[in-house]
DNA sequence: GTCTATAGGGGGATAGAC
DNA sequence: GTCTATCCCCCTATAGAC
């Protein structure tokens, strides 16, 4: 039982792994099972096919989402240490062998992936802007931040920056994943 | 000569239609024969390889860039005109079936495309780069637009939001792409 | 230039033994 | 739960006829 779940976690973190490095249609249950030291039908019993893996790899981020923004550790932080601590998600990404976010992993391939995983990516993608939108709200409100019209079209840039940047940073480096950032902070502390 | 050239040509259109539509690992030889109207071997004979086709499609593209920004019909553009045409580019593609641009599709991929597209992907970025560069300082020279730090880190931030915003208009609608252009807008004229 | 035919590999997925 | 073995499909690419 403890077993299995081990198993199972493992599973999920290779093939998210897999799925910011490689891309959807870049990896295979040969990728995974190789890493894991097991064969592949090993996989196909915990995960019968790969569009259930893939959904039960962006559920399992989703909740993990949730779970961080309702910790006090972000919840109470102030609103220009709760961006930084949404930029540094991004960072962590980028330091960890230049993967990208998930989102922007599958929208790319978004028209040769199953229709189950893109209904995952749409839910996961508003959780994802409705969160910074809140952010950016409290705050300019609070006077901290500056920037004009709607919170919400403000996030989606920010959110689609990060994303674009994250992949932008493969062919062009690191600094200007770190260029793009400073900038963001100037634009929204000036 | 001109028929082999005219076939050359719709390989190359249909080429890039599915990079930006499935992804480099999402599209096939067999994709193309079938919308040519020809069988497998025929693609081969004018594109030994995947890796050679796609290489073609984006130097077709840096090509056809160059020749854009070098004619004087954006080359004698005021900046705010050239900042509308350039974000033209992009609408354009979402507008033609959801598409995104090459950059964001093959760097998402990165790390399961062959290493000379790779190459090729580096090479037409620092062009977009620097064309956006070049004409944000104009901009800023004359009057026109407002923001602070370096050229460079505000087209990185641009350009890397446009590559995202076309992959997360997929998942959330056009609505969101219209929307981030606007901010964009907004944010450079403020 | 395009065809048929096929090689050769990898992919996702399943059956049945252990 | 994991194994071996296998099925079947799609893929890239090539050989040789027309």
């Amino acid at each position: 039982m403890v077993k299995i779940e081990n198993t199972k976690r493992t599973i999920l973190n290779l093939a998210e792994s897999l799925l910011q490095d490689k891309g959807f249609n870049g990896f295979s249950y040969a990728h995974i099972s190789s890493d894991l030291g097991v064969k592949n039908a090993a996989i196909h019993y915990h995960y019968p096919t790969k569009e259930i893996l893939v959904c039960a790899v962006i559920e399992r981020y989703r909740d993990r989402f949730k779970l961080w923004i309702n910790n006090s550790r972000v919840k109470d932080l102030a609103p220009e240490k709760k961006l930084d601590w949404f930029f540094s998600i991004y960072s962590d990404f980028r330091a960890d062998n230049g993967k990208v976010c998930l989102v922007g992993s599958l929208e790319a391939e978004f028209n040769s992936i199953p229709g189950a995983v893109q209904e995952e990516v749409q839910a996961m993608h508003k959780e994802l802007l409705a969160w910074l939108q809140g952010m950016l709200k409290e705050g300019r409100d609070a006077g901290v931040f500056n920037f004009s019209g709607e919170p919400a079209n403000k996030a989606a840039l920010i959110l689609s920056s990060l994303q674009g940047a994250l992949q932008m940073a493969r062919a062009l480096g690191s600094k200007k994943f770190r260029d793009v950032i400073e900038q963001h902070k100037l634009d929204l502390l000036a």
